[in-house]
DNA sequence: AACGCATGAAACC
DNA sequence: TGGTTTCCCTGCGT
């Protein structure tokens, strides 16, 4: 039986912007085809149509996103590829990877040599149908915080001892606290980061409160969710930040974040390919090394669960690399001087992939297993570390399409599955449900690609980019747009309730029936930005208290750092602005 | 309701 | 090699 507490009033149309009932997944854009030919000739360089019509067919398997266009007299017949599987000659409807019931799964022509895992291998394919169904309940939202945030949510991480506890970073550098017990008890420290908050992590179970994250400002912080005290480990950009200028070249940005909790460890990449180790102890750089091609990011760390020597990373050099930590430690620092990187020698694998890697990681139990995330709609999963050299165990075609506008999609293990075959990935593609486009949270069976679950909920519209499966309970945490969402399977003594989509927003009068789709009502709402403008107001009245003051007696924190603390030691930067209050009372609306 | 904007990879020149 | 253009089922704010 979930908590839950009233959704405001005002709110219900604020996570609803009337998602685009234009399904139409049309190659043919008969817009386009059909508007005035002038219109399309300044749309498409008129020079390139040629080239177009010859190149566009032969689009590679490799997810090159190619279009066709063909002169139709005056006018052109403009043709997308697939937007799933992005080759051409059918639509998205149509397509067969997504008929397909294992989502086009492909299994490794080149498996092995091995005799018996071939006969295996086999048996597996064409015999007997799988023994081992992974059942999977069917989820809902028991809780959500709208608008935690200021900003699109980019990363999550569990709590390593308190069960209901989620931190989450956003593109603003804002990061929170969120207890989806509580449901409305959450803090906001809201001046972490100066840049996205690209990945946290929490440091293990000894150092429970205390978190590390990477920013694109260039820092790596570790810091205390309970009362929100950092401290600086890394400052890539000493000189400081100077607005405007945070993706000129010089500008260092830090990525993928992992922390080995077994060797005192923090691992992170940055924007330049390098990784950097850093003693969790002393705070100190005790490895920086050029692993990924130069000027690539570095998009996930991740240590080996069972073998805490073993480090993959993966990157926007299109490749994942996994190594061995042993052969870093003497190599401190060398790529200082000039750009001489050492070319890897600790490198055990390279894992091509045919675009950008958003992530790379091991199963959580057994630490043998792979799964990639790539911008090319495919997921690849590994059932062997051994077998990283060569080519996937099984390619799962998948809508996570790169979108500027996106927070990069990252399958995700699920870590309470013994078979380590459950994992967890947002949708880029819609969907209709009963009418309504919604953008479902998918959960997959590596080991086959079949999907066993799908979360939508008809209040959340938005894509769901961000995505973790609880690794104790049965929860998934996904953020999307500004908001959390909590999953949690739907009962079946409590059979229910279908609850109708508030009617407070049918009463608004868009009437729109949600159809099919359940909703159910377990929701906060809090806006982040309101409280700021308020807050600001009340500041610039010259009146910052008035703090911890909640709706509904739950308790809220909007904790904004004072400056000062924050440029503790730094030069001063050009635009810091003067600093604010040190706590300022985050309130309800 | 109709925009403008932030923003990133990759193809193109 | 670097600057420019394209992609064109985002989400928010004005």
């Amino acid at each position: 039986m979930p908590r839950w507490v009233d959704a405001r009033e005002g709110d219900a149309e604020d996570e609803d912007d009337e998602p685009s009932s234009e399904d139409d997944e049309e190659e043919f854009d008969m817009d386009r085809a059909e508007a005035p030919a002038e219109q399309d000739v300044e749309a498409e360089e008129p020079g390139d149509t040629d080239e177009r019509v010859q190149s566009g067919a032969t689009a590679g398997p490799s997810g090159q996103k190619q279009k066709i266009t063909i002169p139709l007299g005056n006018r052109k017949l403009v043709c997308h590829p697939c937007y799933l599987c992005k080759q051409t000659g059918h639509t998205t409807m149509t397509c067969p990877y997504r008929i397909a019931p294992e989502h086009g799964c492909v299994q490794a022509a080149n498996l092995s040599s091995d005799t018996l895992l071939a006969t295996v291998l086999q048996r597996e394919q064409h015999g007997r149908k799988r023994e081992i169904h992974l059942e999977q309940p069917s989820w809902q939202v028991d809780a959500a915080v709208l608008k935690l945030h200021s900003r699109r949510c980019l990363c999550l991480d569990f709590h390593p001892t308190k069960d209901n506890i989620v931190v989450s970073g956003d593109k603003k550098g804002q990061v929170a606290v969120w207890d989806f017990e509580k449901v409305h008890e959450r803090t906001v420290y809201a001046q972490m980061h100066r840049a996205l908050a690209n990945n946290i992590k929490f440091m293990g179970p000894v150092q429970d409160s205390y978190c590390a994250s990477s920013s694109a400002d260039g820092k790596l912080k570790v810091w205390d969710v309970e009362t929100g005290f950092d401290r600086e480990l890394l400052n890539m950009n000493p000189d400081g930040w100077i607005q405007g200028v945070t993706d000129e070249k010089s500008w260092i940005m830090l990525y993928g974040l992992d922390v080995g909790v077994e060797k005192g460890l923090i691992i992170v990449g940055d924007s330049k390919g390098r990784l950097y180790f850093v003693d969790a102890r002393s705070d100190e750089k005790i490895f920086q090394g050029q692993l990924h091609k130069k000027g690539m990011k570095v998009t996930s760390c991740h240590v080996n669960p069972v073998d805490s020597n073993m480090l993959m990373t993966s990157s926007n050099d299109w490749t994942a690399k996994i190594f061995d930590i042993r052969n870093m430690s003497t190599n401190v620092d060398n790529s200082n001087g000039k750009g001489k990187e050492s070319p890897d020698p600790m490198q055990l694998a390279v894992l091509d992939h045919p675009k950008v890697v958003n992530s790379a990681y091991f199963s959580p139990i057994s630490g043998s297993k792979i799964l990639t995330t790539c911008i090319d709609n495919r997921i690849r999963v590994w059932d062997y570390v051994l077998s990283a050299h060569g080519p996937a165990d099984r390619e799962i075609v998948h809508s996570h399409d790169f979108n500027r506008y996106l927070t990069p999609f990252r399958a995700e293990w699920d870590p309470k599955d013994p078979s380590e075959r459950t994992f967890v990935v947002g949708r880029y593609i819609s969907e209709d449900f009963g009418g309504v486009a919604l953008h479902p949270i998918d959960v997959l069976d590596a080991s086959t690609g079949r999907l066993l679950s799908q979360l939508v909920d008809a209040n959340l519209s938005t894509i769901c980019p961000v995505n973790k499966p609880h690794p104790r309970v049965n929860v998934i945490v996904s953020g999307s747009s500004r908001s959390l969402y909590a999953w949690r399977p739907v009962s079946k003594d409590e059979d229910d309730p279908k609850l109708p989509v508030k009617e407070a927003k049918e009463a608004k009068g868009k009437g729109k029936s949600t159809g099919s789709v359940p909703s159910s009502a377990h929701f906060i709402s809090f806006d982040a930005d309101a409280t700021e403008k308020k807050k600001r107001k009340a500041a610039s009245a010259g009146a910052g208290e008035e703090a911890g003051k909640s709706k509904k007696g739950g308790k809220s924190k909007i904790v904004e750092k004072d400056e000062s603390d924050e440029e503790n030691g730094e030069p001063s930067s050009p635009n810091s602005k003067p600093s604010k209050g040190k706590k300022a009372g985050g309130k309800k609306k």
